[in-house]
RNA sequence: CGCGGGGUGGAGCAGUCCGGUAGCUCGUCAGGCUCAUAACCUGAAGGCCGCAAGUUCAAAUCUUGCCCCCGCAA
């Protein structure tokens, strides 16, 4: 079966190693074209077209899927099957109707569950204790096509969503080169998606991070952890952004209004929240480095009563 | 050349405008005290103030160049 692979972050990157390594027949990589990123703007490969360019592996990278120049290409490729794994675009339907046998991809939650472009993220600022990886069959609506594979993992009560990504990619990549010999081999059953269990999982932006100090203890907890590593959880002290980068639920001695420093301590600070308070760990202030609390306290005489925000 | 912040004992910071003995909170080490809600008291060690050149009687501080770190924005 040739497989030509559509996507560009690390977590479809480890799906196309773990292809080219599991000896599938890839013949190319279709990826956004290469932008500038980063502090200076330099332009940068996506992980991706890294790993293609050292696989020889053929890189195409189209401004857009709408023109029909574009769907030429894309059919000479001789594809069998489309793997499409963050790629960023919609397939539109005359692209979807390409390949010999269809287009497939793999999607970071347990669909219907979490559709959309940061399911990860969004499970872990739920407080999920639960979620996993899901191939599906594309068709035009977003993440919405029928069920081929599903695997499921848990999410320890501590773990960062940067840190659940990798796993959740690994668990992608064994079930998509588990699942395509089950595809040619026509052993696989689509199931539709229960509509009613849909929920979705939009992109990250930036102020998603800002803490709100009213909400639980433990959804500040679950924010600090969902938000990694980007946009991050942080709030402001002093007119300045102050990164939470690692917190807890605690409970306070002190009662105090919502986002007020109310204890220190030798591990960190307890702030108010709405219901209970979190105990801040580990901090990156502006234009300084990431800390732990304690170091952070030694250098800036915070005070009792101050407030974050 | 996208915008901005920063590099000062082991950690985090002040001092830099207005040059003149290197300071704070912590940690470490030694001793004391005993429960004082980051336990407390006394003492000690530990710094070419990012690198290089320049100005000056004198540079952490002023000038120029370079290196490294970070935030924003994408």
């Amino acid at each position: 079966m040739k497989i030509l692979f559509f996507g560009c972050d690390d977590f479809a990157a480890v799906s196309l190693r773990r292809l080219l390594e599991a000896g599938h027949k890839v013949v190319g990589l279709v990826t956004q074209p290469d932008r500038p990123r980063g502090r200076g703007l330099h332009v940068e490969y996506s992980a991706t077209k890294e790993l293609a360019l050292k696989a020889g592996l053929e890189v195409f990278q189209p401004d857009t899927l709408k023109d029909q120049s574009v769907v030429a290409r894309l059919r000479d490729f001789g594809a069998d099957l489309f793997v499409v794994i963050a790629y960023g675009k919609l397939l539109p339907a005359d692209i979807l109707a390409l390949p010999g046998y269809s287009c497939i991809n793999v999607h970071a939650s347990l669909l219907p569950r979490y559709r959309g472009a940061a399911p990860v993220n969004w499970a872990v600022i739920n407080g999920e204790t639960e979620t996993g990886v899901t191939i599906i069959r594309l068709n035009i609506a977003m993440d919405g096509g029928d069920i081929l594979s599903q695997a499921v993992c848990a999410i320890p009560l501590d773990m960062t969503t940067a840190e659940l990504r990798p796993r959740l990619a690994a668990l992608g990549a064994d079930l998509l080169v588990d699942t395509i010999p089950r595809i040619s081999a026509g052993t696989v059953t689509p199931k539709k998606q229960d509509e009613d269990q849909v929920s979705k999982a939009p992109k990250m932006h930036k102020d998603l991070g800002h803490i709100r100090w009213t909400e639980s203890a433990r959804s500040i907890h679950d924010l600090v952890r969902g938000t990694q590593p980007w946009p991050g959880a942080f709030t402001f002290w002093r007119g300045k952004r102050l990164k939470v980068l690692d917190a807890c639920a605690a409970s306070a001695l002190v009662q105090g209004q919502p986002g007020e420093i109310v204890e220190l301590h030798k591990d960190g600070f307890l702030v108010q929240a709405g219901d209970g308070a979190v105990l801040v760990r580990q901090v990156h202030p502006e234009s300084s480095r990431p800390m732990d609390a304690r170091a952070f306290l030694a250098g800036h005489k915070l005070s009792l009563g101050e407030v974050l925000g």
